[in-house]
DNA sequence: TTTATTGGTGCACACGTGTGCATTTGGAGA
DNA sequence: TCTCCAAATGCACACGTGTGCACCAATAAA
C-alpha cells in the first residue's frame, strides 16, 4: 500500500508535522529525531506524493517541453540536453509532440495548464499563437528555442543560422561553385528566412546570378519529402552543380533521389545539410553540413527556464535572448564541380 | 492568476460542490445551472488541477514510459503509438531515458512513484531487475515491450524475433550466400538471443558451418560502434559473403565501415538489419531488413495497460502476453554472393 | 525561587477537488 | 392546509503535505 507521512508519523510516535520537518531538514527538529524518522521513512517505503506537495507548493516540479515530432533526431538530441540539466536540478520532463496538428496542440496545452508546470520550453516548432497565448495566461516561464515564428519572444535561444549559413554557402562558393540551389522548408518560418538570407546574400556578394527554380520550398521536412524534389532540380534547363539544404534530413532524401536517378555525388552535384544530426556522418558518401550544438541549447534552455523561475522576476525581468553558433563540418558530399574524385566506385 | 472551483462558485453565487458536480456532469444537478456554470467556467478560464484531483481520486491519468535513448528512432516509433492511445483516452506522458545508467533509472523510478503514475510501460530496455521490482510494489500495472530480462513478466508485447530472424536468415540463404556472420548486441539479452537463434538454427538447417569469428556481439548498438567492428570481419581468414546484423543502427554503421574499406555491397558482402527504422529506406544502398510493426506494438502496449487498469483485476487476472509479427523488406543492400550487378557507380 | 530564553514539538488550518449526507425548495396529492 | 416526495443544492470532511503559531520543557540569567 502507498505509505503517507501519517503512516510514518504513527509509527515514530510523532504527529505528522514533525516527520514532514524531519524528511526536510528543518532546523527546528532536533538532529536524533531527524535521524531517527528519516530511518525509518525510508524503511517503510515512504515516497512523498507529488500531487499533494504541488497543490500545497504551488510548484509541480515539472517541466513542460513541446517539440514538433519526437521522431526527428535533430529534436532529440536537445531533449538529451534539456533532461540533464532536469534531472540534475530535481525536475521531470512532460514531453509532448504537437505533430503539427491543431488538435493536438490544444490538448498539450491543456495537459501542460492543468497539471501546473513550472515553466515551458518550446522547441523549433511553430506552435500556434493562439496556443501560446492561451499558456502565457498562467505566470510560468516560457522558453522558446529557435523561435520560428515573426514575433519576438521575450525568452529564446536562437542558433545563429544567419552565420551558419553564411559558412556553407561560403564553403560551397570556395570550391567554386557557380551554380547553387536552396532546398528550403517553408513550415520553419523564421528559421527558414535566416537560412535563406544567407543564401542569397552570398550568391549576391560572389556576383552569382540565382536562376529560376534554384530555390524550392518544401512543405515538409522528412527524408521521403527531399527525396521526391529531386526530379524538380533535374528537370531545370541548367541544374545546380550544388545544393545547399535547409536540414539534414531533407538532404539525405535529396542526396537518395538524385542518386537513383544515377547522379554521383559529389563528382556531379555537391550536397550540403544543416544541423548535423547523428546519421549524416554515415550516409554515402558522408555529409557536408553545419553542426549546431544541439545539446548546448537544450542546457541552455532548460538553465534558462530554471533561473527565471527561481530568480524571482526581480533579478533579471528583462528579455534574454540567447545567440549560439556552430561550426561548419566539412566531408565527403561537397567537392569542386565537375571534379572527379577518388569515391567512383567502380 | 489561477482560477479554482471555488472562485467560479463565488461568481455563480453557489457552492463549490454545485460547481464541481455541474463541471462532472452530475445528474443531480440541474440542466440550467449545469449548463450556466459550464459556460462561466470556461470564460473564467477554469482549468481543474490535475494534483488535486489526483490527490483526490488516487488517479493521476499519467502514464510512465521508460526507454533506454530517446535518440533511437526505433524507439520514437513505438512512442508514437503509446502517444496516440494515450492522447485519445486522455492520459498524459512521462517519458523518461533511463541511458542504461543505474543512477538515472532510480531517479526515474523515483520520478514515477511520486507522481503516482497510473502506468507503466517498459520500452526494450534491460531495466534492472532491481528497479523494476522498486517499481512493481505500487499495485500498478506494468506491461513491458520486448522484455529483454530472462524472467518473463505477466504482461508483455513481444515481437516474434524468432519468426523474424528465420526469415532473414532464409532470404540470405536463398541468395546462395554460405559464409553468413552475425552481429548482434550482447545488452539486448533475450532479444539478442531470439535473434541468434534464429542465426543459429537456419545455418544448421542449411548444413552451413558457422567460422570461428562469425558471430560479434557488440557492446554497443550505435551506429559508431557498427562502423568500429567492419575490420573485425574483414581480417578473418575466410571473411562472410553476407552479414545479418542485430539492428538497422548496427547494419548502417557496419555497412559505413564496410564502404570506407573499399567494399561494395551487396556485391561484395552482403548486409541485412533488423527493426525498419526509417533511414533504413536512404541508406546506399537501401538496406534490406526486417519490419516490425512498430507503432502497433505501442498502440497494443498502451491499450494492455489501460484495460488492466480500468478492467479492476477482476475480469482477467491472468498473464496475457502478445506475440506480433513482422514481414521481411527486401531492398538493394543483399544480393546473390560474388554477383555484380547494376550498383557500381562507375 | 522566579523570569526570560531557547530549542523542540504539536495543533490547526490551508491548498483544490470530490462525495456522503443533511438541508432546502417546490410541487403534487390528500 | 398539511404531508410527503423528489429534485436541487449546501455542509463538512477527506486526500497528503507544509507552515504560522502556540505550547512545553529545560536551561540560563536575575
Amino acid at each position: 500500500m502507498v505509505v503517507s507521512i501519517k503512516d510514518v508519523a504513527r509509527e515514530a510516535g510523532v504527529s505528522h508535522t514533525t516527520v514532514s520537518r524531519a524528511l526536510r531538514g528543518s532546523p527546528h527538529i532536533s538532529f536524533d529525531t531527524t535521524k531517527r524518522i528519516q530511518q525509518l521513512a525510508s524503511e517503510m517505503g515512504y515516497e512523498p506524493s507529488a500531487a499533494a506537495r504541488s497543490l500545497k507548493t504551488n510548484r509541480s516540479q515539472v517541466l513542460g517541453v513541446i517539440v514538433s515530432s519526437i521522431d526527428d533526431p535533430f529534436f532529440s538530441e536537445i531533449l538529451q540536453g534539456i533532461d540533464d540539466i532536469a534531472l540534475q536540478k530535481g525536475y521531470s520532463l512532460f514531453i509532448a509532440a504537437s505533430q503539427r496538428d491543431r488538435q493536438r496542440e490544444k490538448a498539450i496545452v491543456r495537459t501542460m495548464r492543468e497539471h501546473r508546470v513550472d515553466g515551458v520550453i518550446i522547441c523549433s516548432s511553430p506552435f500556434s499563437i493562439e496556443q501560446s497565448h492561451h499558456l502565457s495566461t498562467f505566470e510560468i516561464p516560457i522558453v522558446i528555442i529557435n523561435n520560428q515564428s515573426e514575433e519576438d519572444h521575450q525568452y529564446s535561444i536562437y542558433h545563429d543560422d544567419l552565420h551558419g549559413s553564411r559558412q556553407v554557402m561560403k564553403h560551397l562558393i570556395d570550391l567554386g561553385h557557380k551554380r547553387i540551389g536552396y532546398l528550403g522548408y517553408s513550415h520553419a518560418g523564421r528559421t527558414d528566412i535566416k537560412r535563406l538570407t544567407g543564401y542569397q546574400e552570398q550568391m549576391k556578394a560572389a556576383r552569382l546570378t540565382i536562376e529560376d527554380g534554384y530555390v524550392i520550398e518544401a512543405d515538409s521536412s522528412d527524408l521521403n519529402c527531399g527525396k521526391t524534389l529531386a526530379q524538380q532540380f533535374l528537370s531545370l534547363p541548367h541544374p545546380p552543380t550544388a545544393i545547399f539544404c535547409f536540414n539534414d534530413l531533407l538532404a539525405i532524401g535529396l542526396m537518395h533521389g538524385l542518386q537513383e536517378e544515377g547522379i554521383h555525388i559529389p563528382e556531379e552535384i555537391s550536397i550540403a545539410g544543416f544541423d548535423n544530426i547523428s546519421y549524416s556522418a554515415y550516409t554515402n558518401p558522408p555529409l557536408t553540413t553545419f553542426d549546431q550544438p544541439k545539446r548546448s541549447i537544450g542546457t541552455k534552455a532548460a538553465e534558462l527556464v530554471l533561473s527565471i523561475l527561481n530568480d524571482n522576476q526581480e533579478q533579471e525581468m528583462e528579455s534574454k535572448i540567447q545567440l549560439l553558433q556552430g561550426s561548419l563540418l566539412v566531408r565527403k558530399s561537397t567537392g569542386k564541380p565537375g571534379w572527379k574524385g577518388n569515391h567512383d566506385q567502380a
